[in-house]
RNA sequence: GCCCGGAUGGCGGAAUUGGUAGACGCGCUGGUCUCAAACACCAGUGGCAGCAAUGCCGUGCCGGUUCGAUCCCGGCUCCGGGCACCA
C-alpha cells in the first residue's frame, strides 16, 4: 500500500491509468461537427424518386417568439431528430424540415408600442431561434426553410383562400367541387342575375356575412369560437370577450364534418387526440320534428336526439334569439318577453357563461300541439336553448332530460314520465314514474301509444323506441331523421395588421370580386400606426393608398382591411416543405405525389382540435380539388409531453420568482426575508421565472448532453418536471463513451469477447425496436447497459465500437461523429447502414429460471433453454431449496416453459 | 357533471401487457484518489427484523378472478388534460 502510495504521488499525471487521457470536449466536437454539416451541406434532401422509401417526419413548426427557445422546444425537435438520422441509415430518403409560424400578436404588440416593423422583429426572432436550433444538431435540410410572412410563401396561402371561396360542397357525392360546376335551381336563375350570386355565394366554402362573433375588447380582435374558452375569456389574453355583429369572412368547415369524423379512423393517432376532435365535431343523431302553434300558422321546428320521448314533451322552449319569438309571444307576455330578451342579449355580453347557471325562462302566452297525442303545450323563452345549435328551439321532455327537468321544477311545469326505468332500486324506480326524479337512460316505455295516429311504442326499449318513432314522422310528413354536429362555421378573418392580406376587393356596388391569381401575393402596405381602430376596424384601412382601387371601367372599391388568422399559414405548411421555392406552382404535384403524407409528426397536444382540424379541413379540400393526393395529411401523430419546472408559492399560495428562491437542507427560503417557500411544479412561465434557456445547458454539458437528459427523462408523452440534477447521468455516459473509444489503446483489431459481443447485439435490438416505437428513454439505457458492460472489459474490437457508434448517432450525433472519425472512418456517419442484430449471438442455451411457491419467488435455478416440461418439474422438485417449501406435501407444479415454475403446496 | 389519461423506492422512471417488481439514471452511504474539496473510479442502496443465512411487508385505497395480478374485473380516492345548458 505504502510503496503504491509513494509511486502514485510521484507520477501524477498517470493518476488516470493509461497514460494522456484525452477529456469528452464537447463544445470543440459540437462546433467542428456543425460546420462540416453546414458546409458539406450534409442533412439536404434530394427528390430521388427512384428511392421507393421515403420517410417524411415534421415538426410542428413554431411560432418564433422574442423569448427564444425554452427547453420544451428541443424535446420535440430531438424525438423527431433521433426518427429522421435513423430512418437515413436505414435507408430511407428522409424530409424532415423546419419553418417559422411567424405571423402573430406579439410582434404586432410590439410595433404598437415602438414603432419597429413587425417584419424586422420577426426576422430577428427568426435568426434567433435558427441560431439555437442549429446549436442542437439537429439535422433539418435548411434549404427548405419557409416563414408563413414570407409574400412567395403568402402567396399560395392567399391562393388557397381564393380556391376556398371558389368551392362548393356537393353532398351527393361528398366532395368539394369548383363552384362553375355548381347547379343553380331553375327558379333561382328565373329570379335573376342578383338571386343567382346570392345563390351561389350561399353555398361557397368560404363566405362574407354579418354574423354574431365573439370579440376581445382588450385585444380589439374577433375570436373563433375555439379561441374563447369556457369562462368566456379570451385564450390568448385572459380577458372578456364579448358579442357583436360584424362582417367577416367565415369558412364551412362543418360540410366536411363527416368526412373529418370518419377520416379520423385511418389515422395512427393516440386515442385521446382522435376523440377531442370526435368531441368538437359532435356529430349526433335523431329528428327534426314540427311543432303546430295552437291557433297560428306557424310552424316550430325542434331538433331532439330523442324523439322518442315526445310523449314526455310537456313544453317547448325558444332560444331568445330565436326569430319566431316575435310572432309567437301574446300581448299579455309581450312585455315579460322583450324584457327577458333584452336581458339575454345583454347577459351574453357580460355573463353568458354564468358560473351559477339558474335556469331563467318566461312564458310567450302561446301553445304548441304535440302531434303524437293533440295535447296543448306551452312555448317558452329560455336562454339555455342557443340560437347555434340544432334549429334554435327545443321540445322539452323534463322526465328524462336533466335541463328541462330542472327548468320544469323551477316554473311548475307538468312532468310525465313515459319510461319505466332500467333500475333495479324500486325507490328511484317509483319517484321517476312519479315524476320526482330524472331518468336519461334506456327502459321500457308506458303511456307512450296513441291508437288514432297509430302510433306504439310501449313495450320497446329506448332504440326499437327512437327507430319507431323516427318511421312514423317521416311516414307521417311531420319531421325526417337528421344528424346534426356542434361544429360550426369557422370565423376566419381577424383586425390586424400582422397577418395574410385577403385578395378581396369589396366594390361600390355592394359585390365582392377576388384577385386574380397572377396578381399574387397581395402585400402588406407599410403603415406608420398598427393600432387597431376602436371599434374593431382593422389597422389596414389606415392604409389609403393601399386601401382604394378602381377598376377598368371607373367602378371604385375597397380592399378587404381585415387579415387572415394566424391558422392559415400553418394550415398548409407542410406542402410547401415538398417545393419551397416554386415559383410557379404550390408545389410540384409529381414531388407531393412523392413525398405526402407526413409519415410521423409531433407536436404538443395544445394543438389537438384547432390546429389539427384545420389543416384536416383545408387538405380534404385541397384533396377534392385535385391539388393533392392524399385525403388526410398526417398518417401518424404523436403528442410529446410538457416539460415542466420547479417553482415556488409560500404558505399562502401565492407565487415567487424562482431566482429569488435559495434551497437550504432540502428546503426552500426566500433569499431576502428567509420566509419558508413550497417547491412546486409547474409550467415554465416568465412570471415564475422558471424557464429553462437552452442554450445554458448547451454550453454547460454540450447538445449532446441536452438531447439525451431529454430524451432519457421519461417517456416521450409523458408531462415531465426538469430536474437539472439528473443531466449528469446522461452526460456521465457520453464522457464515459468518449473515454472508452477515444482511447486507442482499448480498441483492439481482433476477435470480440463473446460477453461483449452478446451484449452488443442486444443492445442492437433494443435500440431499434425502441426508436421504433418512440421509446427513447429506454433506448439509451439500453446502451448505458452496454457501455457498463464494455467498461468493465476495458476493451472493444473495433467493429464492435463501430456498431456502438452508430447506435448512439442518432441521439448523440456530434460525439458519434467524432468517434467515428478517431475510430478511423472518413465522412460523416449519417448514411452508414444501421447495424442488424444477429440472432446468433442471442441465442441462450440456459437460463436462470425463477421457481416461485405459492406464487411467491422463492430462488432461481439454471435450466436448459426449451427443457420439455415434465424434465423441469423433476429438477425443480428434487432440488434442495424446493424440499424446503413442499415438506411431505405433494404439490401441484406449472410450468411456464422458459419463463417460471410455480409450485403450488 | 361528462370524456380521456395517470398514481410504482428519497427522486425521474423500467417491467417482454398475466409470470423474478424496482432495469437505467439521479440522490444518498461507505471506500479509493487529494493537503483538502470538486471531479473521477469502486462497492452498497424499497421498507421492517436480524451479525448473518433468511423471513415478513410492499406497485394510491377496498374487494374479486387466477397456480400466479403493477397488468384483468367491480367499487372508491387523489392528480393532470379536454369538454361543458349541443337538446
Amino acid at each position: 500500500m505504502i510503496s503504491a502510495k509513494v509511486f502514485l504521488i510521484s507520477h501524477p499525471i498517470s493518476a488516470n491509468h493509461s497514460g494522456i487521457m484525452k477529456e469528452y470536449n464537447f463544445s470543440e466536437i459540437e462546433k467542428k461537427w456543425q460546420d462540416y454539416w453546414e458546409k458539406n451541406r450534409t442533412f439536404r434532401t434530394h427528390d430521388d424518386f427512384s428511392n421507393p422509401n421515403k420517410y417524411y417526419i415534421l415538426d410542428m413548426f413554431p411560432y418564433p417568439s422574442g423569448a427564444g427557445l425554452h427547453v420544451g422546444h428541443p424535446e420535440g425537435y430531438t424525438a423527431t431528430d433521433i426518427v429522421a438520422r435513423y430512418k437515413r441509415m436505414k435507408g430511407f430518403n428522409v424530409l424532415h424540415p423546419m419553418g417559422w409560424d411567424a405571423f402573430g400578436l406579439p410582434a404586432e404588440q410590439y410595433a404598437i408600442q415602438t414603432g419597429t416593423h413587425p417584419a424586422v422583429t420577426t426576422n430577428k426572432n427568426c435568426d434567433t431561434f435558427r441560431r439555437q436550433i442549429k446549436a442542437l444538431g439537429l439535422s433539418y435540410d435548411w434549404d427548405r426553410e419557409i416563414n408563413t410572412t414570407d409574400p412567395a410563401y403568402f402567396k399560395w396561402t392567399q391562393w388557397i383562400f381564393i380556391k376556398l371561396y371558389n368551392t362548393w360542397y356537393d353532398h351527393n357525392t361528398n366532395r368539394g367541387r369548383d363552384i362553375n360546376e355548381l347547379p343553380v335551381p331553375l327558379d333561382v336563375i328565373k329570379a335573376g342575375d342578383e338571386a343567382r350570386k346570392k345563390y351561389i355565394d350561399s353555398k361557397r366554402l368560404a363566405y362574407y356575412d354579418d354574423a354574431q362573433i365573439w370579440y376581445c375588447p382588450s385585444c380589439r380582435i374577433v375570436c373563433a369560437n375555439e379561441e374563447v374558452l369556457t369562462d368566456g375569456s379570451h385564450e390568448k389574453c385572459g380577458n372578456r370577450v364579448v358579442r357583436r355583429n360584424l362582417k367577416q369572412w367565415m369558412l364551412r368547415i362543418p360540410y366536411y364534418a363527416e368526412r373529418l369524423l370518419n377520416g379520423l379512423e385511418q389515422l395512427d393517432w393516440p386515442e385521446g387526440i382522435k376523440e377531442m376532435q370526435r368531441n368538437w365535431i359532435g356529430r349526433s343523431t335523431g329528428a327534426e320534428v314540427d311543432f303546430q302553434v295552437d291557433g297560428s300558422g306557424e310552424i316550430i321546428t325542434v331538433y331532439t336526439t330523442r324523439p322518442d320521448t315526445l310523449f314526455g314533451a310537456t313544453y317547448m322552449v325558444l332560444s331568445p334569439e330565436n326569430p319566431l319569438v316575435g310572432n309567437l309571444t301574446n300581448p299579455e307576455q309581450a312585455g315579460a318577453v322583450e324584457e327577458y330578451v333584452r336581458a339575454a342579449s345583454l347577459k351574453s355580453d357580460l355573463d353568458r357563461t354564468d358560473l351559477a347557471r339558474e335556469k331563467t325562462g318566461v312564458f310567450t302566452g302561446s301553445y304548441a300541439i304535440n302531434p303524437v297525442n293533440n295535447k296543448k303545450i306551452p312555448i317558452w323563452v329560455a336562454d339555455y336553448v342557443l340560437m347555434g345549435y340544432g334549429t334554435g328551439a327545443i321540445m322539452a321532455v323534463p322526465a328524462h332530460d336533466e335541463r328541462d327537468f330542472e327548468f320544469a321544477k323551477k316554473f311548475g311545469i307538468e312532468i310525465v314520465c313515459i319510461l319505466s326505468p332500467a333500475v333495479n332500486d324500486m325507490e328511484q324506480k317509483r319517484r321517476i314514474i312519479s315524476g320526482d326524479e330524472c331518468w336519461s337512460g334506456d327502459g321500457i316505455y308506458i303511456n307512450s301509444s296513441d291508437s288514432k295516429r297509430g302510433i306504439t311504442l310501449d313495450g320497446l326499449n329506448v332504440e326499437e323506441g327512437i327507430a319507431t318513432i323516427t318511421r312514423w314522422i317521416e311516414n307521417r310528413n311531420i319531421g325526417i331523421y337528421r344528424v346534426n354536429y356542434k361544429l360550426r362555421d369557422w370565423l376566419f378573418s381577424r383586425q390586424r395588421y400582422w397577418g395574410e392580406p385577403f385578395p378581396v376587393i369589396h366594390w361600390e356596388d355592394g359585390s365582392i370580386s377576388l384577385l386574380d391569381e397572377k396578381d399574387l401575393p397581395l402585400t402588406l402596405p407599410e403603415l406608420e400606426i398598427y393600432e387597431p381602430g376602436a371599434n374593431g376596424e382593422s389597422p389596414l384601412s389606415n392604409a389609403t393608398d393601399w386601401l382604394y382601387v378602381t377598376d377598368n371601367e371607373g367602378r371604385r372599391g375597397k380592399r378587404e382591411t381585415n387579415t387572415m388568422p394566424q391558422w392559415a399559414g400553418s394550415c398548409w405548411y407542410y406542402l410547401r416543405f415538398i417545393d419551397p421555392k416554386n415559383e410557379e406552382k404550390i408545389f410540384d404535384p409529381e414531388k407531393e405525389r412523392y413525398w405526402m403524407p407526413v409519415d410521423l409528426y409531433i407536436g404538443g397536444a395544445e394543438h389537438a382540435v384547432l390546429h389539427l382540424l384545420y389543416a384536416r379541413f383545408w387538405h380534404k379540400v385541397l384533396f377534392d380539388l385535385g391539388i393533392v393526393s392524399t385525403d388526410e395529411p398526417f398518417m401518424k401523430l404523436f403528442n410529446q409531453g410538457m416539460i415542466l419546472a420547479f417553482a415556488y408559492e409560500t404558505a399562502t399560495g401565492a407565487k415567487v420568482s424562482s431566482d429569488q428562491v435559495t434551497e437550504k437542507d432540502g428546503k426552500y427560503y426566500i433569499a431576502d426575508t428567509g420566509e419558508e417557500v413550497r417547491q412546486i411544479v409547474a409550467k415554465m412561465s416568465k412570471s415564475l421565472k422558471n424557464v429553462i434557456n437552452p442554450d445554458d445547458v448547451v454550453r454547460n454539458y454540450g447538445a449532446d448532453t441536452l438531447r439525451l437528459f431529454e430524451m432519457f427523462l421519461g417517456p416521450l408523452e409523458a408531462t415531465k418536471p426538469w430536474d437539472e440534477k439528473g443531466i449528469k447521468g446522461p452526460h456521465n455516459f457520453l464522457s464515459r463513451t468518449y473515454r472508452l473509444i477515444a482511447n486507442g489503446e482499448n480498441i483492439t483489431g481482433g476477435e470480440e469477447d463473446p460477453e461483449i459481443l452478446k451484449a452488443l447485439h442486444k443492445t442492437i435490438r433494443k435500440v431499434t425496436e425502441d426508436i421504433e416505437g418512440l421509446r427513447f428513454n429506454t433506448a439509451i439505457s439500453a446502451m448505458m447497459i452496454f457501455l457498463n458492460t464494455a467498461l468493465k472489459k476495458e476493451k472493444i474490437a473495433r467493429e464492435t465500437a463501430s456498431s456502438y457508434i452508430k447506435l448512439l448517432s442518432p441521439f448523440a450525433p456530434h460525439l458519434a461523429e467524432e468517434l467515428w472519425e478517431l475510430t478511423g472512418h472518413e465522412g460523416t456517419i449519417a448514411y452508414e447502414p444501421w447495424p442488424l442484430a444477429d440472432e446468433r449471438y442471442l441465442r441462450e442455451e440456459v437460463f436462470e429460471c425463477p421457481v416461485s411457491v405459492n406464487g411467491k419467488m422463492r430462488f432461481k435455478i439454471e435450466l436448459p433453454v426449451d427443457l420439455p416440461v415434465e424434465e423441469v418439474k423433476e429438477i425443480v422438485l428434487a432440488d434442495e431449496r424446493a424440499k424446503k417449501w413442499i415438506g411431505d406435501a405433494s404439490p401441484k407444479v406449472i410450468v411456464v416453459p422458459n419463463r417460471i415454475v410455480n409450485i403450488v403446496v
